[in-house]
DNA sequence: CACAGAATTCAACTAGCGTTGAACTCAACA
DNA sequence: TGTTGAGTTCAACGCTAGTTGAATTCTGTG
C-alpha cells in the first residue's frame, strides 16, 4: 500500500465555485467575450488558478456543459400524452429547463453558438446527436419530411429562445411560461405533425 | 506585398470599399469580433485609414446601416393584399430583402446584436421605430394585443434569420425562399390575426 | 511648375486577452 | 518537527485590438 504524503486533495469548493462563475459569465457573454479573467475576478480567484483546475478556456467551457441538463432523461416528458398537444409540451419543456438554474449553461452554449463557430458546432452535433435523432426514433414521422420539420420547429424554438433569454425582447422575456406554451405550441405542433403544402 | 507610404494613385473611391469591406465583415463576425485590421486588409488599406474616413469603429458600424434598406419603402409591399396571406407575404419580404446584396447590412446587425450589447439596443430601437410602429398603424390590431402579437412575430422571424444565416442550419439555410415562405407563413399569419386562446 | 492639401501609410501607444512557470502558503502526514 | 505537495498567487510573455500623430506621396489649382 503505497501511503501518499503531503496536503490531501480537499476543499474543493473553488473548483465548483470557478464553474459557476464560468457558467454566468459565458450565458451572460457568449464564449468569445466571456474572458478567464472576468470569471477569476467573479470567483473572487485569481486568473491563473483557472488554468490550473481547467488547463485551457475551451476545456474550461466543455466542464461548463457537462452534466446538469440531460436531454434524454427529458424527452419523454414532451413525448409521452395525447399526440395533438406534442407541440405544447416541448415548449413547456424547454422553458421550464431554461428557466431553471440549471438552465445558465444552456443559455451559455446557446449564447456562446450565436457567435463563436466552434461552439455553434459543438451545439449543432448536441441538438443532433442527444435531441433530434432520439425525438424522431420516438415520434414515428415520413422520414423524408423529418429534417424539414426539425429544422422548422428549430427556427421556432431558436426564436423563442434568442427574444427571451438573449435580446429579452418584451413581452416575450417578461411573459409566464404558459402564456408562451400556448401561443407558440401550437405553430410547434403544425410543424411536427400537420400537412405542409407547398412544402412537401 | 510592398505598399509605398503616401497617397495611392487613382482609385478615390476607397471610402465607399471600406464601407463595405466593413459590411462584409460585420455580417459574418458581428461588432465585436469583426476588426477595423480585418476590414482594412479586405479593402486592401491601412487601418488608420479607416479611422482617418470614419473616426471611430463605432461610427464605421452605424455608417454601415445608413441607407441600404429603408423598411418604410418596404413595408406596403407586405401589407397591401389579401389579409389572410399576409403571414406569407411578410416571410417573402423578409428573405428577398436579406437574400439580396443589401442584405449584408441587416444580417451584419442582427448578428452583432446577438453578441453586443450596445447593438443589441440599437436594433431594438430600430425595429420598434421604424417597423413595429408604422406597420401597428396600418394593421389595424387591438392596441392592448398588439405587443404581444409582435412579440410573437418576432421570435419566429428572428428564428428563422438565426437558422438561416447565423447558424446555417440545414435544409433551412439551403431551401428556397418560397419553401420556407409556405412553412412559416401560416404561423405568423396565426400570431398575426387568429385568436390566441389562453394568450389574451 | 510650385505648392496646398487630400489621400495614404508607418510606427508606436495603451489596453486586454490566454497562457505559463516560478514562487509562496499551509494543512496533513512521517 | 520537518517534508511534502495541493492550493494559490505573482509577474511576465506574446498576441491582437483600437487608436493616434507624424511622415510620405499624389493630385488639382493658380
Amino acid at each position: 500500500m503505497i501511503r501518499r504524503s503531503g496536503r490531501r486533495p480537499g476543499n474543493q469548493d473553488t473548483k465548483q465555485s470557478i464553474l459557476e462563475a464560468a457558467r454566468t459569465v459565458f450565458a451572460e457573454k457568449g464564449y468569445d467575450s466571456g474572458s478567464i479573467r472576468a470569471i477569476a475576478t467573479a470567483a473572487e480567484v485569481d486568473p491563473a488558478l483557472v488554468h490550473h483546475y481547467f488547463g485551457t478556456k475551451e476545456k474550461l467551457f466543455l466542464a461548463c456543459l457537462n452534466a446538469p441538463i440531460n436531454p434524454a432523461e427529458l424527452l419523454p416528458q414532451a413525448i409521452e400524452g395525447p399526440r395533438d398537444q406534442m407541440g405544447e409540451r416541448l415548449v413547456r419543456l424547454v422553458l421550464s429547463v431554461w428557466d431553471s438554474p440549471a438552465g445558465v449553461a444552456a443559455v451559455a452554449m446557446f449564447r456562446s453558438a450565436l457567435s463563436n463557430e466552434w461552439t455553434a458546432r459543438l451545439l449543432r452535433e448536441f441538438v443532433v446527436t442527444q435531441v433530434l435523432r432520439k425525438a424522431a426514433a420516438e415520434v414515428s414521422m415520413n422520414p423524408a419530411e423529418a429534417p424539414m420539420r426539425a429544422g422548422l420547429m428549430a427556427t421556432q424554438i431558436a426564436g423563442l429562445l434568442t427574444a427571451r433569454y438573449v435580446l429579452k425582447i418584451e413581452p416575450i422575456a417578461g411573459a409566464p411560461a404558459e402564456t408562451l406554451v400556448r401561443a407558440v405550441g401550437p405553430n410547434i405542433q403544425r410543424f411536427l405533425t400537420e400537412p405542409l403544402p407547398g412544402v412537401f
